[in-house]
RNA sequence: GCGGGCGUGGCGAAAUUGGUAGACGCAAGGGACUUAAAAUCCCUCGGCCGCAAGGCCUUGCCGGUUCGAGCCCGGCCGCCCGCACCA
């Protein structure tokens, strides 16, 4: 889709930029290090050498002078500068966090990367361990990155409103609790967040996260409460075991005071619903208007009081002992805020609490702090030394890049870098003493939260040029898959901030326009009984049976699925290059489905491109040097079949423009198989015959260029064409002649259509009327009934109502 | 549970956003060419009735608004995606 594009803005006379490169360190070139033996590195660039093979093969117009690969040590030598730059201004911060540790693989995990609470690769069960890491604190920018969705007119609402949901904005009140009776040292009272300040009167426990300092520092001396928060801890983290856990609590010997019900003493518990990393990792808990405290207070015995009564309920019937009631309504039960609606509610109690000096109105983010640590080898160094004596120290700037060590083991699981013998042995950059380098290295994600911006401008000894940069950006076009929404497309905007204000850059929002586009997907092949996955090759499909071409056992037709090595349902770019030509392909994979679907590779739709190159070629060859004999900026007077073509030329030129700048491909190809069609068909062979003729080949060829550019040059050619097609102008739609003198008017009566009206296009309506009310049509199907009405709306349609 | 999206022929899909439902392609069937096959070309192709002209029905289901609904509104059913103990 990019290259279609890139191809057709550059006949529109744009200047284009259309760069590739490879997001190449992670996770599979260490295990296929692992697996087979081979240096990440070795893999990797023998990987990108076989991908740059294909892509180019498949015809990709890229300015490959601007390639590089994130794993290349004079790019993301710029990622450790700017990670310096980003220190100094106060973007990142060291501390400790919970994170997904597999202690087989001895790594931390991304959340993605567990899979029911297990390590996707070992399989062993997930722990949870408290590490000291890197975060880049995108939080501090939660409030703009949010407000600038809005401007992002460019993007699907519905990556829009996932970011929205995943930055997930929400206003409460914070506000402290005080002890009654026994206190925990150091503090007076809890402070609880919450954004039901509403039913506040309905509290009847309080209750912290097992994280909670409170609840660790009790858990110090008491065992139980020890063994608590250690099951809570080797729960599963996964979103099914979270859903299935039963709500279970520690009580602590502590009490809170209600703020305002003189004499009400609220329990405080550890309990194992609460998170500690959002709000402040402690609640008051309202069971008559929440589920999950509903839940906890029937099990514990707690109080269930009811503060929200919905519309239309009395009072003194109304109940939540058996069903928390969480909409909206008026206020009882409450003191001073009866009678009032949830929102004036909470105003209330906000400026209450505010005015006692316990707490105050604050927003909270769901959106949490990046962090961005990894245990792993092959990833760009963290570029800081920890010394005994000065502790986190920045590796200078004139000593960069870090780069990562040649030789190292993979034999074994853990961290390479950790283990190798002197890599990470260095004097400390601000006392010469020996320290030791950070063994961490980044995210892959801040790999490729820039790498635009260095397609756009590549200085050897700083990140971009900035005015340079700055011609470019921000991207126009750029177009990824759905699964990028929120991850991938959240991080680069973030870190396009960062850049700007370390004058890397000068745009806060990276990509202007954003679309997201299915993928290639294909039918999957098994052998039952031999247990295997095959190849679409080795499969022989007749009909409804499916065979293997060797031993002629039957396959299991299985579900269309995103195309994967492990099932096998994949197909060589190389190989359909070379039975079809990547023209084919290309006609193919855009021509069948909207380009934001999934389009599934079959051989079929491919040998049906392919009849269609044929096609075109054969026109092509059959119109040879027809540009030669003809001028095509002085069109003759045409009428008849000359004009029919002619106008079918001139619609496919708007209808192509305007689908291509809409992404809308497969339309696009559906007008150029008509055209296809039309330019076959016509026979006319007298001078004006010989104009369309040669207008519609030059046109047809132009058109299909940004799709089929090979074909396109090969018929340029042939036509007489001056030049490449590449070259050439996009054609230009003639209005005159997509106007036409006398249309077709669909001709209803009472709804139904039932005759056509040819009417001159610019007839008026009553006119119009007048044809429509003269129709035999009319006649018959209003017979014995009177007409009352004749809608006309002009161009469209005529509608005559008789009752 | 919360949020969003989508349901149209045997299949992938169109429908100028309220105006002839099924463009275009795939598959299938029939025919021409050929000794034959492939390729190519022509025809048919949502369902029912009819020799035909033509008629009736049809966009997941039920109802509504409208001269007119695949499109708008209400209620169901089904599928997909995102988030998910977020207080």
């Amino acid at each position: 889709m990019g290259d279609v594009v890139a191809r057709y803005k550059r006949a529109r006379g744009y200047n284009v930029l259309h760069p590739m490169g490879w997001d190449a360190f992670g996770m599979p070139a260490e295990n296929a290090a692992m697996q087979t033996g081979s240096h990440p590195a070795e893999w990797t660039y023998k990987n990108i050498e076989i991908m740059r093979g294909q892509l180019k093969r498949m015809g990709l117009a890229i300015d490959w002078s601007r390639e590089f690969a994130t794993c290349d040590p004079e790019y993301y030598v710029h990622e450790q500068r700017m990670f310096l730059e980003f220190l100094e201004k106060g973007f990142v911060e060291r501390r400790r966090s919970f994170v997904n540790w597999d202690p087989v693989d001895q790594t931390v995990l991304a959340n993605e990367q567990v899979i029911d609470g297990k390590g996707w690769r070992s399989g062993a069960p997930v722990e949870r361990r408290e590490l000291s890491q890197w975060f880049l604190k995108i939080t501090d920018r939660a409030d703009d990155l949010l407000e600038a969705l809005d401007r992002l007119e460019g993007w699907p609402d519905n990556v829009r409103l996932m970011q929205k949901n995943w930055i997930g904005k929400s206003s409460g009140l914070k506000m402290t609790f005080r002890y009654v009776g026994e206190k925990p040292a150091d503090a007076d009272g809890l402070e609880i967040y919450t954004t039901r300040p509403d039913t506040l009167f309905g509290a009847s426990f309080c209750a912290v996260s097992p994280d909670h300092p409170l609840a660790k520092a009790y858990a110090e001396k008491d065992e139980g409460a020890a063994a608590f928060i250690a099951e809570c801890q080797a729960a599963g983290t996964s979103e099914e075991a979270i859903e299935r856990a039963e709500k279970k609590g520690f009580r602590l010997p502590y009490e809170v005071a209600h703020p305002f019900v003189e004499g009400r003493r609220l329990p405080v518990f550890i309990a194992n619903f609460i998170l500690m990393h959002y709000g402040t990792g402690a609640i008051f808990g309202c069971p008559g208007h929440d589920q999950r405290d509903h839940d906890f207070a029937a099990k514990y015995g707690l109080d269930i009081i009811p503060v929200v009564l919905p519309a239309g309920e009395d009072a003194r019937t109304f109940s939540v002992a058996e069903e928390p009631y969480v909409g909206p309504g008026s206020i009882f039960n409450s003191g001073f805020l009866d009678g009032m609606g949830v929102e004036d509610a909470k105003a209330e109690i906000i400026r209450r609490i505010e005015e006692r000096g316990e707490g105050e109105g604050t927003t909270n983010y769901r959106l949490r702090d990046w962090g961005v640590s990894r245990q792993r080898y092959w990833g760009c160094p963290i570029p800081i030394v920890h010394c005994e004596t000065c502790g986190v120290v920045p590796v200078l700037k004139d000593q960069l890049p870090v780069t990562l060590p040649g030789e190292a083991d993979f034999s074994e699981p853990g961290n390479p870098l950790d283990r190798h013998p002197t890599w990470k042995h260095v004097n400390c950059p601000a006392c010469g003493r020996p320290a030791l380098r950070e063994t961490d290295t980044f995210d892959t994600f801040i790999d490729s939260s820039w790498y635009f911006a260095r397609f756009a401008s590549a200085p050897e000894d700083r990140p971009t040029d900035p005015e340079t940069a700055d011609y470019w950006l921000p991207v126009d076009q750029y177009i990824g898959g759905v699964e990028h929404a929120i991850l991938h497309l959240l991080y680069a905007r973030y870190y396009s901030r960062n850049m700007k204000e370390c004058g890397w850059l000068s745009v806060d929002e990276p990509f202007a326009n954003l679309f997201t586009q299915g993928m290639v997907v294909h039918a999957t092949y098994r052998d039952e009984t031999a247990g295997e996955w095959l190849f679409p090759e080795d499969v022989k499909l007749d009909g409804e049976t499916a065979t293997r071409r060797d031993t002629g056992a039957p396959v299991t037709v299985g579900a269309i699925e995103k195309m994967s090595k492990s099932k096998k349902n994949v197909v060589a770019p190389e190989e359909i290059a070379e039975a079809y030509g990547a023209d084919a392909a290309r006609w193919f994979m855009l021509s069948d489905s909207p380009p934001e679907r999934d389009v599934e590779w079959t051989a079929a739709g491919v040998e049906g491109a392919w009849r269609l190159v044929g096609r075109i070629w054969d026109a092509a060859d059959a119109g040879r040097d027809a540009l030669k004999a003809v001028d095509l900026a002085k069109a003759p007077e045409t009428d008849g079949p000359a004009l029919d073509l002619r106008r079918a030329v001139h619609g496919a030129v708007a209808g192509v423009t305007d689908d291509i700048e809409h992404f809308r491909f497969n339309k696009a190809i559906a007008r150029l198989y008509e055209l296809v069609t039309a330019v076959r068909k016509f026979e006319t062979s007298d001078d004006a015959g010989a104009f369309a003729r040669a207008e519609a080949l030059s046109v047809l060829t132009r058109l299909i260029a940004p799709f089929t550019p090979h074909l396109a040059e090969e018929c340029w050619e042939a036509i007489g064409g001056e030049g490449l097609v590449c070259d050439a102008p996009w054609p230009e739609a003639d209005k005159a002649l997509l106007q036409k003198d006398v249309i077709l008017l669909p001709l209803q009566v009472n709804g139904k259509t039932r005759s056509q009206l040819e009417a001159p296009a610019d007839a008026d309506k009553d006119a119009i009327e007048k044809l429509a009310l003269a129709d035999p049509a009319v006649a018959r199907f209003a017979e014995g009934k009177t007409i009352r009405k004749v809608i006309v709306v002009p161009g469209r349609i005529v509608n005559v109502v008789a009752s």
